[in-house]
DNA sequence: GAATCGTGGCT
DNA sequence: TAGCCAAGATT
């Protein structure tokens, strides 16, 4: 599990003399290094890129300092300042991690393997990531960078999908990870992935590995990693209702597990004529047809229909029967209805006074172009 | 092993 | 521009 043999020690050598000039040392959750952040980092950074995590993740730290505050919030608002991140699992299970850290080890992160690698939402890199980045312990780590660095260095053939191939991967990771100067080694890897060892166009000149690197000497990089086969993305449609009423619009949130999970989303049909119907069913005659639009994941595409309907019926919200499955019925009254954030009144998002839940991307975006509209 | 799980940047 | 893929983990 640890790093191995000191074999490979020029690789480590000429790889931490790089970093010392060239290497990332002032990204934010490298100032003052705690467990807390560099974990908070390294799950937002899972298959995302770094550019695109910082501002989420200094939202996040302000938001909640340290785990007990974290452990202690509700999901919605994890879930909240996650919005637009994606791969919402992450939070919900950096959200459980922060609860077990709290009620089994008195709010301090474990700094054994085992016990960081169990908790929910870390695997062996982050476990090792973390471990190594705060506190030098010699556990090798193996992401994108680092694969793309050692699959073109070593010729390692075949996609990193493939069990073996990763095996393989781990194997060499942990071969020319150094038991000293950890934390630099594996920032180091990453940084040369990042910044030389880049997918396209790799910067072997630059590089401080090129000399034995056999990609570099037969150069053949763009065979390595090897590309994932490929398969056509699936289409699927969904027709997206939003409903006004006063101000306040209909949101439902979504089950705890699958896409979307714990995200609050306008009502889906899956047909405009289950949708019309719907609309029909209520008393709803008047609807507009916005713009669609296709949302790509990584495994389908989406194309959106929205439908734009408000309710002019003078009662209150409150007292509106939407009869569709699995919405909450409201319950509230009025006062505690004004006075603050409720939880079943959720349901009917207030455009003025928004409340903090996470909000799928095209969800969150239409409701932008609602009050632009207003 | 294969699917699932988001979104955005890059080419 | 449409596809590729990112500081992967879980089921």
């Amino acid at each position: 599990m640890q790093a191995q043999s000191n074999s490979h020690a020029p690789f480590a050598h000429a790889v931490l003399e790089w970093y010392q000039q060239f290497g990332r040392k002032n990204l934010p959750w490298q100032q003052n290094k705690t467990l807390y952040g560099v974990w908070l980092s390294e799950v937002m950074l899972q298959q995302t890129q770094v550019a695109t995590v910082i501002p989420y993740f200094q939202r996040f730290i302000k938001t909640f300092p340290n785990i007990t505050a974290l452990a202690n919030a509700p999901l919605d608002e994890v879930l909240h300042l996650w919005t637009g991140l994606g791969y919402y699992a992450r939070a919900r299970n950096l959200h459980k991690a922060a609860q077990t850290i709290r009620d089994e080890y008195q709010g301090e992160f474990p700094t054994d393997f085992q016990q960081v690698w169990d908790l929910s939402g870390i695997g062996r890199s982050t476990a090792g990531a973390v471990l190594s980045s705060v506190l030098n312990q010699p556990y090798p780590i193996l992401d994108g960078n680092v694969k793309r660095v050692l699959a073109r260095y070593f010729q390692v053939q075949g996609w990193t999908g493939e069990k073996k191939v990763e095996d393989q991967l781990w194997q060499l990771s942990a071969e020319v990870t150094p038991r000293e100067l950890v934390a630099d080694f594996n920032q180091a890897m990453m940084d040369l992935g990042a910044m030389v060892c880049t997918r396209s166009k790799p910067k072997c000149l630059l590089c401080p590995l090129a000399q034995k690197c056999g990609a570099n000497l037969q150069n053949n990089w763009a065979d390595f990693p090897a590309k994932k086969p490929k398969k056509s993305l699936p289409e699927r449609e969904s027709y997206f209702l939003i409903l006004e009423h006063q101000g306040k619009v209909a949101l439902e949130q979504r089950p705890n597990s699958g896409l979307w999970g714990g995200l609050y989303c306008f009502p889906q049909f899956d047909s405009q004529a289950e949708l019309l119907a719907y609309l029909s069913q209520q008393g709803i005659q008047q609807y507009q047809q916005w713009t669609a639009f296709r949302h790509t994941f990584s495994h389908f595409h989406l194309d959106i229909y929205p439908i734009y309907a408000q309710i002019y019926a003078q009662a209150q919200t409150e007292e509106l029967e939407l009869d569709r499955t699995n919405w909450k019925k409201i319950t509230e009254n009025e006062a505690e209805y004004g006075s603050a954030i409720s939880s079943a009144v959720k349901y009917w998002y207030d455009l003025a006074n928004p409340s903090q839940i996470g909000l799928a991307t095209p969800v969150k975006n239409l409701l932008i172009e609602l009050q632009k509209r207003k």
